[in-house]
DNA sequence: TCATTTTTTAAATGTCAAGTTAAATTTGAA
DNA sequence: TTCAAATTTAACTTGACATTTAAAAAATGA
């Protein structure tokens, strides 16, 4: 990849990001080209250089930030740990980055109101691939006798669901960090594995 | 009030119920007067004599979808019952409501993305009053030592994250039906409170 | 250096929906 | 039945924003 290639990849990245940032702040479709340019000192025909049209950008922007949670759940997955310290490890990790990236709605908001054809259907199982993670660590701790024998897909849900509405309420200001928050919150939902 | 005044609430009721059905399926944003008028057989400018403009329709909107929600809690509060299962009814009748109404984010979505200054004062003090429900039911269960202890604040945010969530994953074709689903999600989340 | 390619800018263009208005129609009370 | 008030309709104005274009600026490399 040449310097020139090496450069427009960056600006891309700088791109997304300042999408990413705006996204979280106004939401989605108040977000304008215009924002996301202006966040970087740029005039919007630049951000139409590097990208189609607002679509792919926003696009290409949820999906970044999917692969990267995917990312995250498959490095812990692959390391040797005990079941119930392999899922509150990713419990902690995905509130975490849900926290420092103060996405909103990386995984929370139906992608269905913002992407249609084959661009919901890449997010739709990114996200499975994401869930399945998840039922597949539950599955490993029913099956080793280390969980209680529940419905998997209810209490992964449950799970995600909690996980992700730490973006609603989470402030800075509060007495617990974010690591130490992010443990407790792992705690109490072990609890419905664990008795 | 007479008939003609009578008339004119029902009206108004018709159109903020088109209006959450219309934000439930597209979102706020994309939601527009046109389409809401349309539903029900009507034109834009008939929406404008029942409301001063889109902000106030849609903060009437959700001003209603909340004032339901609490008048459902208040309503279990105060009836005799062990606090357990309470806290279980508020559940449950929680999630029947979400799935019914399927508002998508009656309680979810962060308001200041959508209200400022007043209104979104008032949105706020009404899921407060909501929250701090919830909030009295733990720690009532807490002192009268049903309940483990617990940190009040994250575990009612732990159950209405998991609960609101339902409303992204929910289908009718599933094997459950509304009030199993509420049910055993209802149950599962007890765990962290009960051994 | 200088020609060429890439990147950025600023201005224009087009679209779409919100908001407004006034005329037409309907309603209900006298 | 009649008429004033209430309601609806449809056309119009306006503004915001995505998108396009052409020209300017910057970077590259021969």
């Amino acid at each position: 990849m040449s310097l020139r290639e090496k450069k427009a990849e960056k600006k891309k990245k700088e791109i997304i990001q300042s999408a990413l940032s705006i996204i979280a702040e106004k939401g989605y479709h108040a977000t304008t080209m215009e924002d996301v340019a202006a966040k970087l000192l740029m005039t919007k025909g630049s951000v139409y250089y590097y990208f189609k049209d607002k679509q792919d950008l926003l696009f290409k922007s949820q999906k970044m930030l999917l692969e990267q949670s995917i990312q995250n759940i498959e490095e812990i997955m692959s390391k040797e740990l005990p079941i119930i310290e392999k899922l509150q490890k990713v419990m902690v990790v995905h509130i975490e980055f849900l926290i420092t990236e103060r996405t909103g709605f990386a995984m929370g908001a139906r992608p269905d109101q913002f992407f249609a054809g084959d661009q919901l259907q890449e997010i739709i199982s990114l996200r499975q691939k994401y869930s399945h993670c998840i039922d597949k660590l539950i599955a490993q701790g029913i099956e080793s006798g280390y969980f209680n024998k529940v419905d998997t897909k209810i209490v992964r849900n449950i799970i995600l669901g909690a996980m992700n509405y730490v973006i609603e309420w989470y402030s800075s200001d509060g007495s617990k960090d974010k690591n130490e928050l992010a443990k407790s919150i792992s705690d109490y939902l072990l609890r419905i594995l664990i008795n």
